[in-house]
DNA sequence: TAAGTATTTTCAGCTTGCTGTCAGGATAGC
DNA sequence: GCTATCCTGACAGCAAGCTGAAAATACTTA
C-alpha cells in the first residue's frame, strides 16, 4: 500500500516511517504541506497519515482542499493529546480515523492495517506456515486448532520473520524490530525470545545460522 | 423498507437520501422535529434515521417521546456530537444503534441493511453466546432462563465486542465506542467495565490479551 | 426542588505474569 | 580439545491488569 506520511517532527517521522516500510508499505514521507501538496499533485496514495500541527499551516486546510476537490483517499490523523476539538474538525472534515499522540506503533498498525483491509477487501488476513495458522489482525497463532498464546515480545518476533519471509535476519535486525530506536539491549535478549518461540511454535522452524542471525522456514 | 430521514444538513440529507432510495428504501426526509412529529402521526415507518442537534430541538427528547408512546420503531442516531452521554442517553432512550459524523454511506447502508434484516425476517434476533442469549433488540441478556441486567455502559462493552466477534480490540478502541470522540478518559474505566461484565457473564468469555487489549470468544 | 436511587468514574492496593538478565551447559567449527 | 557462540532454566523487578469501594454524577420520584 502507498502511504503519504506528512510529520514534521523528525523523530517520529522517523519512526513511523521506518514501523511503516517494515510492514511493507511504500512511505513518502514530507514534512510540510507544500510538499505533501506537491506529493498528492504526483502521485496516487492509497493513505495519508496526517500531522496537524506543520509550519507551513494546519493540516485540517490540507484535508479540507483535498476532500473539496473530491480526493477520497484515506486519511488518518495524527494529534495531540490537547487537541480534541481538531479532532472533531478533522473527522468532520472527512478523515477516517484518528490516533492521539503518544501512540503506539502497534496501535497505528493496526489502524493502517484495517484501512489497508478496507481497501483490499480482505477482512482477516491469515498466513499460513507449516501446520501453523497466523492471524495478523488478531494476534492469533494456532495449530492444529489448538490456540498458542503468544506474548507481546514473542508475537513481535515472529512478526519479524514474517515480514520477511525466509530472509536471513542478524540479531540487530531483530533488536531493532523488538525495541523502538534508542532502547539498549545489553544481554542475549534475542536468543532467549527465539528460545521461547521455537519452545511454543515448535523447535524446526526457526534455524540459527551461526554468528550471522536468525532464518525462518518458509513452508 | 419505509425511512423517515430526520436531519438538518441538506448536503448529508441529499446524500443519505439518495443513497437509501437507491437501495429500494422509500425516504421521508424532514428537518425538524416538528415535520418529523407531522411524520410520524400520519405514516408508519420501518426505520428512523435521527439526527441530534436540530434546529428546534434535541433528538434524544423526541426518542424519548416516541418510546413513550409505546412505538418501537427501530432508530438509528447520528451524531456529530462529541457530549459524552448522548450515546449512552441515546441507547437508554432506546435506539438500535448510532453512527457517528463523518460515517461511510457504506457503513450506513450496513446498519440499515441490519435492522431492516432484523425486522423482516426475525422478529427477534439474538445471538446465543455460550450459554447465554443476548436480544441485540431488547438489550437484555439472559442464562438459563435468568436474566442478566446490565447497565448502559455495560452494554456498550458487549455491544463492542458482538459487531466484531472475536477481533482484538484495544482498550483505545472500546473508549472509541463506549464514548463519542472527544471524551478523555483518564482512568482505568475499561479494565473496570470488562471486570463488571465478566461477573456478570462470567469470567471466560472476555480474554485478556496483556499490553493490547481484549477479546470476546466466539462460541 | 429535594431526597433517594442507580450508575459512572476514579482511586488504591493487590495480583498476575511478562521482561530482561544472568549463569551454566550445550553445540559447532576449527 | 579449545573457543566462540548459542541455548535455556531460573529469578528479581516491574508494569499491566483486576477489583472493591468511595466519590461524583445522573436519573427518578414525590
Amino acid at each position: 500500500m502507498r502511504l503519504l506520511l506528512l510529520e514534521d517532527t523528525i523523530e517520529l517521522g522517523e519512526v513511523i516511517d521506518n514501523q511503516m516500510t517494515d510492514e511493507g508499505h511504500a512511505v513518502d514521507w514530507v514534512q510540510t504541506i507544500g510538499q505533501a501538496k506537491a506529493a498528492l499533485a504526483s502521485t496516487e496514495y492509497d493513505l495519508i497519515l496526517l500531522d496537524l500541527m506543520l509550519p507551513d499551516g494546519h493540516g485540517i486546510d490540507l484535508l479540507k482542499a483535498l476532500r473539496h476537490s473530491g480526493d477520497s483517499t484515506a486519511v488518518i490523523i495524527l494529534t495531540a493529546k490537547d487537541q480534541i476539538s481538531d479532532r472533531i474538525k478533522g473527522l468532520n472534515a472527512g478523515a477516517d480515523d484518528y490516533l492521539v499522540k503518544p501512540f503506539d506503533l502497534s496501535e497505528l498498525s493496526a489502524r493502517v492495517g484495517a484501512v489497508a483491509r478496507r481497501y483490499a477487501g480482505n477482512p482477516n488476513p491469515t498466513i499460513k506456515l507449516a501446520d501453523l495458522t497466523v492471524d495478523l489482525n488478531n494476534h492469533q497463532v494456532t495449530r492444529a486448532g489448538g490456540e498458542i498464546q503468544l506474548t507481546a515480545r514473542e508475537w513481535a518476533l515472529l512478526e519479524a520473520f514474517l515480514q520477511r519471509p525466509g530472509m536471513l535476519l542478524s540479531k540487530v535486525q531483530l533488536e531493532d524490530h523488538l525495541y523502538a530506536f534508542g532502547a539498549e539491549i545489553e544481554s542475549n535478549t534475542i536468543e532467549v525470545y527465539v528460545s521461547r518461540l521455537r519452545k511454543k511454535l515448535g523447535k524446526e522452524l526457526i534455524e540459527t545460522v551461526r554468528g550471522l542471525g536468525y532464518r525462518m522456514k518458509t513452508s
